[in-house]
DNA sequence: GTAATGTCTCTAGTGACTAGAGGTACAAGA
DNA sequence: TCTTGTACCTCTAGTCACTAGAGACATTAC
C-alpha cells in the first residue's frame, strides 16, 4: 500500500492534485489508516496513471470522468470513448490552426521593429493599436 | 461621448469585460455622467481597441499593462515592447509544438479503434491506461 | 522518546472573465 | 409630463484545474 506521497512520486501528480481528483470523483475515496491517512493499492495507482495520461493529452476532467465510467463498465460499447477522443483531436487541431495564424502575425510584428528606437515609433505598439496594419484576419 | 454599451458594440468587448479591464487598471477610470454612468471618448475607444487586439494575439493582461506603460511614455526605448512581443511569439511556437505532438498521438489513438467494439477491448482506453502504448514522448 | 517529515482538513488565490441579483438612469413614445 | 423599456450601476459568486498556506495530527527513523 502506498501513501499519498509515494503515489505522487510514482505518478508525478502532486499531492494536493491527487486529493483534488478524489474530491472531483475521478479517484475513488482511498482507504485510510487508523490515523486517517490515505493508502493506495495497485488499482489506485493505475487509475491515477490513466488520469494523468489523459490530462497530459489535454482531456478535461469531465471527459476523463466519462472515460472512467466506460472503463468501469467493460461491457458497454466503446463508441463514446472514440467520440471523446475524436472531439479532443478536433479541438487540438482547431487550436493549432488558430495558433499558426497568431504565429504569423506576431512574427511579422516582431520583425517590424528592431527594438532600438523609441516607443513612439515602435512598430509593435503601432500594430497593436491599429488592426489595419495586420495582414491576416484574426 | 460613448456609453459603455456603445463602446462594447464598437470594440466587440463585452460590457462586464470593459468594467473588468478598468478594475485591473488597463483602462483609465472613465468619466461619469451625473447619474454615475461611464462615458468614453476617442482615447478610451482607441485604448480598448489596443487591448482587444493584444488579447486576441494572446498577450496576458500583465503583458498588456507593460505595453500600455510604454505607450504612455513615447520617449522610452521600445526594446521592452519588442521583448514582450518576441517572448509571446516564443510561447505561441512552444504551444504549437506541444499541440502537434498531442495531435499525432490522439490521431493514432483514435484510428486504433473504430468505436464498434465493447469498451473492454477499446484501444482508446487501453492507450490512455498504458503510456507504453504511446509512440511519442509527451 | 524525540525530532523531522509527512499528512490531514479547510480556506483562499490564480487568470480572465461570466452570470446573476437587486437597484438606478436614461431615451423614446403617448 | 409621464410611463415604459432598455441600459446601466455595484456587488457577490461561479468557472477550470489546480496551487498555496495555516494549523493540527500521524508516521518514521534514529
Amino acid at each position: 500500500m502506498l501513501s499519498i506521497g509515494e503515489l505522487s512520486k510514482r505518478t508525478k501528480v502532486k499531492v494536493p492534485t491527487i486529493r483534488y481528483y478524489e474530491e472531483m470523483g475521478l479517484l475513488a475515496e482511498a482507504e485510510r489508516t487508523s490515523g486517517n491517512q490515505r493508502r493506495y493499492d495497485k488499482a489506485g495507482l493505475e487509475r491515477l496513471s490513466f488520469i494523468r495520461h489523459a490530462r497530459d493529452l489535454g482531456f478535461s476532467i469531465e471527459a476523463i470522468s466519462s472515460l472512467i465510467e466506460l472503463q468501469d463498465h467493460p461491457d458497454r460499447s466503446c463508441e463514446a470513448a472514440t467520440n471523446i477522443a475524436t472531439s479532443q483531436l478536433e479541438e487540438v487541431r482547431a487550436k493549432i490552426k488558430r495558433l499558426r495564424t497568431l504565429e504569423k502575425e506576431l512574427s511579422r510584428i516582431s520583425k517590424g521593429c528592431d527594438g532600438e528606437g523609441v516607443s513612439e515609433d515602435c512598430y509593435v505598439l503601432a500594430s497593436l493599436a491599429d488592426h489595419n496594419l495586420c495582414d491576416i484576419e484574426h
